[in-house]
DNA sequence: TTACAATTGTTAATTTTTTCACATGACTTT
DNA sequence: AAAGTCATGTGAAAAAATTAACAATTGTAA
């Protein structure tokens, strides 16, 4: 594919173009000018166009851009008008709150399977899925069509998770466990950490005095 | 304070350091050089002398940086070096699992509310929090020492959330909610979305062929 | 005690990202 | 069909962030 270097800022903005187009759509816009959109992503409109200009020309001028076909057109850009296949890796608390949220399947992410090391657990359902041990993980991944593993582990089990993850030959994880791990560079990790958006908060809070 | 303009990215590095550096710590290492510490969170070593200049020097030339002293000094130039109370609206699914996440309260951040605007949740106990009223917000906010808000309600209801907590004078807010908010400018928002990181994700899968 | 090795803090250079400005194209109205 | 308005796409300018380079400082070993 195209491998112009796209700012990771431009990818994130575009998820939040396609939220808040997404909404547009529900309250009835067809039409949105970049003025419009980027008021209400608190953006500059250069920056909207400039972002969409690395994937094509998908406004009229003179116009704007219609809402539906930019939601369209900006999925297919970002790879996610299709679904994905997911395998989760740790079945504690998050584990279990990640296999119930059902934004997930949605959005196009599917969780296929659970894997967790705890004996205790192997066997259990949760949310209509079956706890495998993860040693079973590589054995199915072609069955399963596992593309994207999630790792929702303890921070001191997280790089062996990963581990299987690399060996089952997912190439893309979203790693939720507080850890960082180690993998292949043409492995794409990505971090979460609801914690970090907090910290944020607090400094911003505390310097405004 | 003071109020040289930070990065917001530096913030969000300074939260990856704790991170890793509590890995360290919890392993025994006690310093750690800027290089280590950097092939750790896979950034560059003078962004991280960089983030650390702008709020003092931590280090020791020659020596490195004492991982227990750094991290206590991180937490304190963000200002997560106390316990902050929080207020959550919308007890839905991701309020009610937020709600029982135990990781905020041990970080720092103590959810002390629980609102809704269903009288059918009205009274109902989550997690050993009442939910109560959205309306009764600005009543307990001295009360309870309300500082940052949660909002985890549906997108449509997301804004209505911000105004009561921008009117109950609380100065910060996380927002789980699909959609984006409208707050006067000295308000600090930050918005969440584990979707987002799927979508990087899929972004570099698909463009990795 | 002096030279050496290590590693910070910081200034300067480079790279990346954002913003500005405007020519270009599309629709509308007269 | 011509003129006017609007808003995109884009190249150039500005701003910001990252990286490199090095002088300053600490500890260590000869």
């Amino acid at each position: 594919m195209k491998t112009q270097n796209i700012p990771k800022a431009t990818i994130k903005r575009l998820a939040v173009y396609i939220q808040v187009l997404t909404g547009l759509k529900r309250d009835g816009v067809e039409v949105v000018s970049s003025e419009k959109l980027a008021r209400a992503c608190s953006v500059n409109p250069s920056q909207i166009r400039k972002d969409l200009a690395y994937f094509g020309e998908f406004g009229v001028r003179g116009v704007g851009y219609y809402v539906h076909e930019l939601i369209a057109s900006i999925k297919h850009s970002l790879g996610v008008d299709r679904v994905w296949g997911c395998a989760l890796v740790g079945v504690g608390n998050l584990g279990r709150a990640l296999l119930r949220h059902k934004e997930f399947a949605l959005r196009g992410f599917s969780i296929r399977a659970a894997f967790d090391c705890d004996p205790y657990k192997i066997g259990e359902i949760v949310s209509g899925l079956e706890v495998v041990c993860t040693r079973q993980l590589k054995s199915r991944v072609d069955e399963l069509g596992l593309e994207i593993g999630i790792i929702s582990t303890p921070p001191e089990r997280a790089q062996r998770a990963a581990n299987y993850l690399v060996e089952g030959g997912l190439k893309g994880i979203v790693n939720f466990a507080q850890a960082r791990i180690q993998v292949p560079k043409e492995i794409t990790v990505e971090y979460v950490d609801f914690t970090h958006h907090f910290y944020s908060v607090a400094f911003n809070v505390s310097s405004a005095d």
